[in-house]
DNA sequence: CGCGTGTTTGAGCTGAGTCAATCCGCGTGG
DNA sequence: CCACGCGGATTGACTCAGCTCAAACACGCG
């Protein structure tokens, strides 16, 4: 399997934006200097102890915009911490239809889905240059024997996970488009907050299509919402640019809120 | 079976219906009698090993129709393996809007969703007079550290419910009411088989509310597509009896088909 | 400058929701 | 035994949020 990582370890020295002089040895990949560590795996190992995950997690990968960093049904042999940039996720059927199931960004840890058939269940694309760090799932498995917090942390991501699908179930039950569109940002918003940005500005990463197949709706009815919440001065959304210029209301919003009264100019 | 174990941990002693003589000592929960356990967190261990899982288990409890098994909010202590009857999970907001999450039937085990938080998201509410093994929380983790394909098992059954919710998702943003109500039917029916009954007739244990919670539709869409299946001959369901008369065109319809051509009389 | 991809806006259409009436099965009590 | 009531299920009539189809627009790129 070792054969599975090979290109784009390091990539084709000719990497368009970050040109600069190349590293000699492949970076090791310390969990101890990661800027979201705390979000990830090693969430409460003992002071992040590199003799436990250091010598686990394999050189970071470069998954450059648009390409897949696993297909459906390859085999699951590692999990992929993000390190930075974002993917999606999308579940497709053999007629075509398909849906985005998650939004991946540093910190969060794709392939957990993969470990019940050992075959990966969803597609996972950058959604623009991105590094991972691979986690060689056996390994992994073998090292959480031995530190229970890892193993604990480990199943905390799962149940995590189950939750944030019951919450997303919930949305497309229950909410109308506009609530869904609120929702997302409020939890975008969250998301950029807890990797140390602002909760107000922030640019989409995703197209106008991928957010419509997330939320459940169509890309017209996604553009349709935007519109009528930057009516209500709520954003301004142009773009993939956002700015949330009306925080509560769109948390009113989000919380099945909103649709008692009528919106007063 | 060895009868209608009618142990009755707590609840009054007035069983109304199974009013047998109790058993003297109550029943050690043995794995290995236990007609689901292939289903169920033993799956794997070597011969449903009692050594192992069998002083976990406490005995088992029996959960009344209508009753809960825990609500959210509830800390977890326990997990809960499904022995027999069966129980929906909901999640409810604030404002009273909820959803059925999903139902439960023997060899499931319930309570995954709470690992993260250590307390429970959902509430967990018997459809039937049911009996469920409870698996204390803590003392799991602490043997599935010495019995890896302990944990495997339980690693595995988490990622199966994520993959699980992926296909609701799935459903929700793709199918039709109708398209929704087979797929619901042929899950219902496999997961008969898979316990050893017919795949063609069964009981309904839910509600049509429950039902169209669980679908993300109406009670009365519910209605209404089930009146529409059985005017094409597909389906017999009154009631909560249904007997499945055309297979093959129940999953022709679960998979997005049946959209292009018209039905013909 | 033209092309392509992604986004926005418009104009109807429709599947599912809402509201309301009725029906059915079943337990209860007279 | 039947009348009654009650909760769940069914059916009908109407409405509307979001879909479809289609056209226009914006922007980046060779």
């Amino acid at each position: 399997m070792s054969g599975q990582l090979k290109v784009r370890l390091l990539d084709q020295p000719d990497a368009p934006r970050t040109a600069h002089p190349v590293h000699l040895k492949p970076l090791a990949t310390l969990c101890s200097d990661c800027r979201v560590s705390g979000l990830c795996l090693p969430t409460g190992l003992p002071i992040h102890d590199e003799s436990c995950l250091g010598a686990l997690i394999g050189p970071r990968m470069r998954i450059r915009k648009g390409s897949a960093l696993f297909n459906a049904n390859d085999p699951l042999t590692t999990l992929y911490a993000v390190r930075c940039g974002s993917f999606k996720t999308s579940l497709n059927t053999a007629e075509g239809q398909g849906v985005v199931i998650n939004f991946w960004m540093p910190g969060n840890v794709l392939g957990l889905d993969a470990i019940a058939t050992e075959h990966h269940v969803c597609d996972a694309i950058a959604l623009e240059d991105s590094e991972v760090c691979p986690v060689p799932y056996r390994r992994l498995q073998a090292l959480a024997r031995n530190f229970p917090v890892l193993q604990q942390s480990l199943n905390r991501l799962m149940s995590r996970e189950i939750v944030r699908e019951h919450e997303r179930v919930l949305m497309l039950c229950n909410l109308t488009a506009e609530q869904r569109l609120a929702s997302f940002l409020v939890g975008l918003s969250r998301r950029f907050v807890s990797r140390g940005y602002s909760a107000h500005g922030f640019l989409l990463r995703m197209s106008r299509e991928d957010m419509a197949s997330y939320l459940g709706l169509r890309l017209e009815t996604v553009c349709r919402s935007v519109a009528r919440l930057r009516a209500l001065g709520i954003l301004n959304l142009q773009g993939r640019r956002v700015e949330i210029l009306d925080m509560p209301a769109l948390m009113a919003l989000e919380q099945g809120g909103g649709e008692c009264e009528h919106k007063a100019p």
